[in-house]
DNA sequence: TTGTAAGCGTTATCAT
DNA sequence: ATGATAACGCTTACAA
């Protein structure tokens, strides 16, 4: 570890000042083009970088936005948003020399926990808030901290302070319940996820929404958390009541796939017995058995324009709402045409 | 935003210098009981903290660990891995005021670029390699950027200056292959992860040792990528054979669940024509159908120790590798008996 | 156009 | 036992 050149030595190297490298640097006006040469080539020479930590220090910055999320285990190994999400920010955040501090945390007091720590810290100017809750209380929280943040989709109290990353999933959860309708079915049940997010009552009310809107009658609805044992369980629900739905809309693909296996072990063949429908596109999606039908959004672009815009916004720049491509469904194996015999087969 | 207090502001108001105040902080001797007691009397009454950033600057210490993900997309997303073992190692980090600074990368090149990143920023103090690979070169890599690093799991060139977190998956691989023997198989087939990866040989030999070592001819081998759909593909291969196998073990969920869906849509039924066992033990494993049965390590646990091992090597500490408790095989209903007949049913 | 010097908030080194 | 003062490496008034 050999001690790393600082702006002094660059300064010394160029015969100059320290202030006006750092003039240079920051391309103030003010410092000829001759010494601007003379000083870029010194810090080429030496390898110098300005060091982040001492400019921290001065401008009172992080350079860095932070991340808490806050799922239940179970939830956390399955979800497919957040890796690709994660990586989306970083695509943006590495060219622009910042970091992302990230928080694992099981419950809603440890996020909070987790803000206060990353405000206290100083360790992020900015902040992403995933998995908006109603009446969420982190808005007004990170604003009294003082952390720029931004919300995915718009919270139902919009924050002027915290503008919105939007990617409308309605569009794709009326998609589904469309192409359902048009092969034909009519007793679509719906397993929704915690009504406790924004996202899932907002694909409920689509599922809900595009029913009416066809003439049918909303079937019934099981709320489920998003875990695949709860979609198990909300599954188990739809099927033992006596008129059993012929396909049903999952808020999410780990509920789909575990209320799959659950209508397989009640002896239902997919899809001839019963049509599902998921929404992530995880990676699995297209390998279970029948291939998932689902709606695919856009994590990693999700991410990307995310950290562009919240990075805008701690820089000081105006910014506001910005509203992405909604999912779009992929139809696979798990949909098709009602069982034609007016009444679904009697389960054995 | 209001100024926060500093040191200062802390001296001033017990009327003592900051260095007194410091020494105090850092329970240095040489501070009267009294005078002691008044200074941190004002501290909480100020409500002051020491400022990470200045004391950043001032240690040259991040208080800060790195982690940097290098995984193609599609295996990002179903991992159940990283978020549960992040899950781990912030549970450990939070309490020692240390953060985590996560990267996200689609390769090995740009895995490199995000270490020399973090070193360079000095936005960690030391880093956590994951995916140890054959004569890994990133061992060089973080001892020329200087900075600490542990292993998970040992790489096959130990090196002594960074210890291994080690959890055996060669005790878990063992059983799985035993209990298949016990229930009768004989042909048994693996599906390897990449060899490019210490634990997709290590996996691999466990196989072929436990197969051994029960007088049986270890069976096909297939090599995947982890990711579901060369899980597929690999079980299309092992399938089409003609002296077909009555199970497989696959090295992990992923390839496990891409690989039962392969066989369903080839006419068998699972387990009553093949038997399979993943490794992991995925949040899906429990809920697909038939339930996995699969090999359970402790991820959280290991992101506990690993932070605990790596933050004491940042401190200087004396450190050697750290042996977890092997996982353990979970038996679902995956497995079963292979079929009756002699030779396995032709495909139809 | 450039140099000087004063911060940012700690910790460490000297005196006293 | 405590106080003054100098780093750490940068930015930014202000002077020249």
């Amino acid at each position: 570890m050999v001690r790393r050149p600082t702006i002094a030595d660059v300064a010394r190297h160029a015969g100059v000042s320290k202030g006006t490298v750092s003039f240079a640097l920051n391309g103030r006006p003010g410092v000829a083009e001759e010494t601007k040469a003379r000083i870029f080539a010194a810090m080429r020479e030496l390898g110098w970088q300005p060091d982040r930590q001492a400019r921290s220090l001065r401008a009172s910055r992080a350079y860095a936005l932070g991340l808490v999320v806050a799922r239940p285990p179970e939830l956390l190994g399955i979800d497919p948003f957040f890796p690709t999400f994660i990586a989306g920010l970083e695509s943006v955040l590495g060219q622009a020399g910042q970091a992302l501090v990230l928080q694992v945390v099981p419950d809603a007091a440890a996020e909070a926990e987790g803000y206060r720590r990353l405000a206290r810290d100083r360790r992020a100017d900015g902040v992403v808030l995933t998995d908006v809750r109603h009446d969420d209380p982190r808005l007004t929280l990170v604003a009294e901290l003082g952390l720029h943040a931004v919300t995915l989709n718009r919270p139902d109290t919009p924050s002027t302070e915290a503008p919105a990353v939007c990617l409308d999933d309605r569009p794709g959860v009326a998609a589904a319940v469309e192409h359902l309708i048009g092969l034909g079915h009519t007793r679509i049940a719906h397993v929704a996820g915690d009504e406790l997010y924004v996202h899932g009552s907002s694909r409920r009310a689509a599922y809900a929404e595009t029913m009416a809107a066809a003439g049918l009658e909303p079937g019934p609805v099981a709320v489920g958390d998003f875990t695949a044992a709860a979609g198990a369980a909300a599954t188990e629900r739809l099927l033992a009541d006596g008129q059993r739905p012929t396909a049903i809309v999952y808020a999410n693909d780990s509920m789909a796939i575990a209320g799959a296996a659950t209508a397989h072990e009640r002896g239902l063949e997919l899809p001839r017995d019963l049509s599902i429908v998921g929404y992530d596109d995880a990676p699995l999606a297209a390998h279970v058995h029948p291939p998932l039908t689902t709606v695919r959004a856009d994590p990693f672009r999700w991410g990307a324009v995310t950290a562009e815009l919240l990075l805008a916004k701690v820089e000081g720049v105006p910014v506001s709402d910005v509203e992405l491509a909604p999912g779009e469904l992929i139809v696979r194996g798990s949909t098709a045409p009602p069982p034609t015999d007016p009444e679904p087969r009697e389960l054995p």
